[in-house]
This record gives C-alpha cells, structure tokens and sequence, in this order.
DNA sequence: CTGTTCTCCTAGCATATTCCTAGGGTTTTC
DNA sequence: GAAAACCCTAGGAATATGCTAGGAGAACAG
C-alpha cells in the first residue's frame, strides 16, 4: 500500500517544473540537483509525462522540459496515475476495474470502494498550483 | 498502490469468523472453502492473526478458531495493519515514520499527510460489524 | 488407545515489481 | 564541431508477492 518512488518523483519534478514556469525550458540536469534525484532515473520518469502530453521537451543546448499546461489544470491524481497507474487499493474497484466472480457475494468490495473514493478526493482535488502555494508560503516564513 | 492478497483474505478471514461468531470454532478447512482461498495460505495468514491475539485458536479435532473479541472491536485498520504493515502511502508519514532529510522542504509531504489520513478516516471508522451488517441486508435482499 | 481431524511451523520457490545504472544515439546551440 | 541537452533500450540486483509442500504436535471420538 506504498506510492513507489515513480510516483513521489514524478510527483516532485512536475512540482520542480511548476516553481520554475518562466517559460524557458528547465533541464533535467537542474531539476535532478534540487531533487536529488539520479537524473538517468529521472529520465525513465519524464518519459512517461512527456509521452502523455504532460509536458513538451526541448531538445539540444539549453533545452530542457516545459509544462504544457499551467500548473492549476494538472491535478496531483493525474500525475499519480499516469505514473504509478491506478490508484484504486484493489483491482476489482475503480475505473477500469476487473470483473471478479465472488463480486455479488463480496461485501469487502464495499470498503474498497469507500477507501478508492477516500484516495481519489484527495488526490483528485490538489493541484499542482496548490503545491506551488504551499512551496511559496513556506518561503514567506523564512523571510518574515 | 494496492493492498495485498494478505490483508483482502485476512479482513475476508475475520469477516467470516465474525459471520460464524457462534462460540464454536470455525475451522480453516471451512473459511477455506467458503472464501474459496487456499487452506495452506489461510493458514499462514491466520497465524499472524492468532500470534497478535486477534483469534483464539483451538486444537485438534472439531476444533478451529474463535473471535477473542466481538465484532464490533475490530476495526478494518486494526485487521490491516497487522497484516499488511502501516497504511501510510509513503515511508515518511504516519505513525512510525522513517526520518527524511528533506522533510522540512519538502511541499509533498503534505499530500501524502492528506492522503494518509483520508485512508485512516475510513479504515478507521469501519468495524467487522459494519460489514457484518452489510452482509446481513445483502442476505435480506434475496429473501425478500 | 488408535485413527482422524485439526492446528502449528518452516522451508522453498516461481514470478513480478522496484529502483535504479549503463551506454549509447540524436538534436540543437554557441 | 564541441558541448549540452534530450532520447532509447537493455539489464540487473534486491525485494516482495503469492503461494505450495511436508511434516510435527494436539485433542477428541469411538
């Protein structure tokens, strides 16, 4: 019952990308220094965004990776299952969820189910922007 | 991001000695072909159980195991956690947390706090005799 | 007092997953 | 044309998962 590290990466270095959102790519190079993170790991990762769309690279010098979208439109839920797939607890809940023959007779469905519901309203309803407010206020402490 | 065979059969396990609740034990022979699980696996699982004091095992022949508590004082969490380890979706949150260096900058960990305890909130608050209640209206279903 | 029915214990193993590392190739800029 | 980036694939050690197997020990029924 454990986010691998796929997902708590991706995780931080589409947070990473939404902190620096200048409009100029961001290497991986760079992203893999404040993370530390392996950045030929993180490549494996970034891949996996990239293909989605999540993303657009720039290739060459002073290339890196952009945000396609603006931080509000990427939901912390979507960043997680992409990466880690679902996040449904069982595989007979969810979308996509596979048919199981015992499911009329199973009343544990039922707590997979409210548990699958407790995970994705909060995964469903935080995003990025929210991360990057949170990253801002803790910076504000500092500073005062 | 799933809970395992071990924790689905051991809650089916507990579900199904809470059903059985009658002073009498149940023997695994009977919860194996009633849950369709294998005895030999069942076992295994069940020791955990009865090592932790949840169950109260009775030897030789008519014998089995027996509920030490009622229904109502188990939570699923409590069923869980012993046999899945900590529900936490990420080593550094929850009760027993690993120490992280990066905990004080790190913005994700909220998510994952948040996570945490929406997960609790239900295991939590759910009793074997929640779903032996729901069994109970399911049955009720058929003979009407 | 013996056979049957149970629980108990430990070992092993095939498969899958996780978490990377390694080594190249291609594209672009300076 | 060299450097800085992304791109792609292979592999591999370590761990976890989901069992199966085989027997030892306990208690009861007849």
């Amino acid at each position: 019952m454990k986010i691998s590290t796929k997902g708590r990466y991706a995780l931080r270095l589409m947070l990473d990308l939404a902190i620096y959102n200048t409009g100029n790519p961001v290497s991986l190079r760079d992203i893999a220094k404040r993370q530390e993170i392996s950045e030929k790991y993180l490549e494996q990762i970034i891949a996996t965004l990239n293909k989605a769309g999540f993303v657009r690279s720039v290739r060459g010098a002073q290339g890196g990776y952009v945000l396609r979208r603006s931080p509000k439109e990427y939901t912390v839920g979507d960043i997680l299952r992409l990466t880690e797939g679902s996040l449904a607890p069982v595989a007979c809940v969810g979308d996509g969820a596979e048919d199981c023959d015992r499911e009329k007779d199973c009343v544990t469905m039922r707590v997979w189910s409210m548990l699958n519901e407790a995970i994705n309203n909060v995964v469903d309803h935080l995003t990025l922007e929210d991360l990057v407010a949170w990253e801002a206020e803790k910076t504000d402490q500092y500073v005062i």
